[in-house]
RNA sequence: GUGCCUGUAGCUCAGAUGGAUAGAGCGUUAGACUCCGGAUCUAAAGGCCGUCGGUUCGAAUCCGACCAGGCAUACCA
């Protein structure tokens, strides 16, 4: 099975199961229920308290087969429950549901797990021995990475870590897009401003990118190598613009990303797998296996074969490649560096490539589960109320440097990259999303973040105040957990068992979001239960003792969920 | 035209495998602890879950057809 034994919830739900199938077959015997086979049927939490703590619909799916009303079902059902440790109490409610009403030991003992777990609490080895690799945030390095950037970095480094939690070996890479022609246009363009900023009436492309960083960075390379630039050629100047500016935007990249708390284990180049023949191998391959024909000076693939549409072409009339070979050769190498699992995150607007890329996989003999690509959705740029549409050509758009800048000047700089990357993480990846610079200034200090990390540093002030009151943490020996029986300690406690499965949902569907959510409900849990419930009592030592250990284990819990989405955890606000 | 994403409270969004009275935040209204941090808590108001069919004991969830918004759409990357 999946559960790691440290999942206390799906160890309990799991005897809970075995109880139930135990009653069935108790049942069948005696001939009080005549059904053939047993559905796979659910165990889970009810949504009200006083529902119980676990619930099952089973009577109601065995209704028709066993001809019989599903309230009486559950009868007979509960009849056949032999005595046990683990139920105290069970209830027939609504049109049929079984709602059990547990013995709190097992909270008890989920207390104890976190205790022992600390910082690898919620973790589990369903992946264990496999190797995964999330490539995310490819971008072109022509310009500086925009806001679109800054959701997939967000929410690639959390998957990456969600991954992690599970047991995967994962490694994070980014693929530069450093060859092709627009490399050549960044190359014009930065030309194009030099010539401008050395009083030369040139024009500027039309088809280059106008955004101001070009000058800035033409500016920046005369400062550094003005007589250089003088003495070379127009062409030996291109290509210097080429390779020089790229790595200055490069980076910038790398830099803009490190500030943001992401950072990759590999950057690979575009140019590099162009310039070490795994192009052309790939491109003989194809060929050999009969998938290309030539058609209107053409290469192309057929990729009807495999999951697409139509056939792509795979070499244009002039004699290049078309930018999905590279990628092909890029991916290959991928499955050659023994990865069990590779992810992508694209944007929307490479959906359309899906399928070419992974007809291309197929031809070149990886299976299709191999690769799995997620597609980040898109990110509309706002400005006053008005939709903008961004383009790297025209020098439209916000890029994450700014977002992290003007964040920082509102609420610090560590509490803006907390702000930014919950802002990206708070939604499904499939969500549109509406991004106004502005809004997302004047809404910062209302971001959710700041509920969980407060509830966080809360637990850190009750620390500090019972050190000071000499009062010791003590461990599980010596605390007597079922002084603690009241509705909010129960609801804080069970929340805390739902920190597991909320991790390995989160991790394989990869939906970072969910854990976003958690968060939320753990922190607003444990609100409720401060309000109600004092813990540091002069008066009542055991039950402050008690208490103690259960917000160290609401604090351990917020610390690792608010890691998985890279936010702090911070100790005083 | 075709493919994909989206449509849930005034706004921004959650609702895995179908389950009980569809949730949260913001906003609105009314309240709370002379005591552990008021960046908190309690409560009220607010809904044809885009529309119409189908499957089912049961549908926001699955299927089909529509409607609306967005993105992509054969040699840019």
């Amino acid at each position: 099975m999946w559960q790691g034994h440290n999942n206390i919830l799906a160890n309990i739900k799991a005897e809970l199961r075995n109880i139930i199938i135990g009653a069935i077959d108790k049942a069948k015997e005696d001939g009080s229920l005549k059904i053939e086979n047993l559905p796979d049927f659910p165990v889970q939490k009810p949504d009200q308290p006083e529902y119980g703590d676990l619930s099952t619909s089973l009577a109601l799916m065995l209704a028709k087969e066993a001809k019989m009303a599903p309230r009486k079902i559950a009868g007979t059902i509960i009849d056949c429950i032999d005595d046990n440790k683990l139920i105290q109490k069970i209830e027939i409610a609504g049109p049929g549901f079984i709602n059990f009403f547990l013995t709190d030991d097992w909270l008890h003992d989920l207390l104890k797990t976190i205790h022992d777990k600390k910082e690898k609490y919620g973790e589990s080895d369903v992946a264990k021995g496999q190797k995964a690799q999330v490539e995310f945030v490819s971008a072109n390095p022509v310009g500086p990475l925009n806001v679109v950037s800054a959701r997939a970095a967000s929410v690639g480094d959390s998957i990456a870590n969600l991954l992690k939690a599970i047991g995967y070996e994962v490694e994070r890479e980014s693929y530069i897009n450093d060859a092709g022609g627009q490399v050549n246009t960044f190359a014009r363009s930065l030309e194009a401003r030099y010539r401008q900023i050395m009083g030369d009436d040139v024009e500027f492309p039309e088809d280059g990118y106008h955004g101001a960083y070009i000058k800035e960075l033409a500016q920046e390379l005369i400062d550094d190598f003005d007589c250089e630039l003088h003495q070379k050629s127009e062409e030996e100047r291109l290509g210097f613009f080429r390779e020089e500016g790229l790595q200055r935007m490069i980076q910038g990249q790398k830099d803009d990303l490190s500030n943001f708390r992401v950072v990759f284990d590999v950057w690979a180049s575009e140019k590099s797998v162009r310039d070490s023949g795994k192009v052309n191998h790939v491109i003989q391959y194809l060929k050999d296996n009969g998938y290309t024909y030539s058609w209107e000076g053409a290469v192309w693939f057929k990729s009807t074969l495999f999951c697409d549409d139509r056939d792509r072409p795979a070499i244009k009339s002039n004699g290049d490649v078309t930018y999905i070979v590279p990628d092909w050769a890029y991916h290959l190498d991928k499955s050659q560096r023994g990865f069990d699992k590779v992810i992508d995150l694209w944007g929307p607007d490479h959906h359309g490539y899906i399928n070419r890329m992974q007809a291309g996989m197929q031809a070149l003999g990886l299976s299709p589960e191999w690769l799995e690509i997620l597609i980040v959705q898109q990110v509309n740029l706002l400005s006053k109320g008005q939709a903008v549409r961004m383009s790297k050509r025209a020098g439209q758009f916000v890029t994450l440097k700014q977002l992290v800048d003007e964040l920082t000047e509102k609420v610090g700089h560590e509490f803006a990259v907390d702000v930014a990357r919950f802002f990206f993480q708070m939604r499904s990846t499939s969500s549109h999303l509406d991004f106004d610079m502005d809004l997302a200034i004047q809404q910062a200090e209302a971001n959710p973040v700041f509920y969980i990390q407060y509830a966080h540093a809360r637990i850190c002030s009750i620390f500090r105040q019972a050190e000071e009151q000499g009062i010791d943490r003590c461990n599980s020996n010596d605390v007597n957990l079922g002084l603690m029986s009241t509705l909010e300690e129960r609801e804080l406690m069970k929340k805390l068992s739902e920190f597991p499965d909320t991790i390995q949902d989160s991790a394989l569907d990869r939906e970072p979001h969910r854990i976003a959510r958690y968060l939320q409900d753990l922190a607003s849990t444990f609100h409720s239960f401060y309000n109600k419930c004092r813990v540091l009592d002069a008066d009542n030592m055991d039950m402050t003792k008690a208490r103690m250990f259960l917000v160290s284990c609401v604090q351990i819990t917020l610390k690792n969920g608010l890691s998985l989405l890279g936010i702090s955890a911070p100790t005083s606000m």
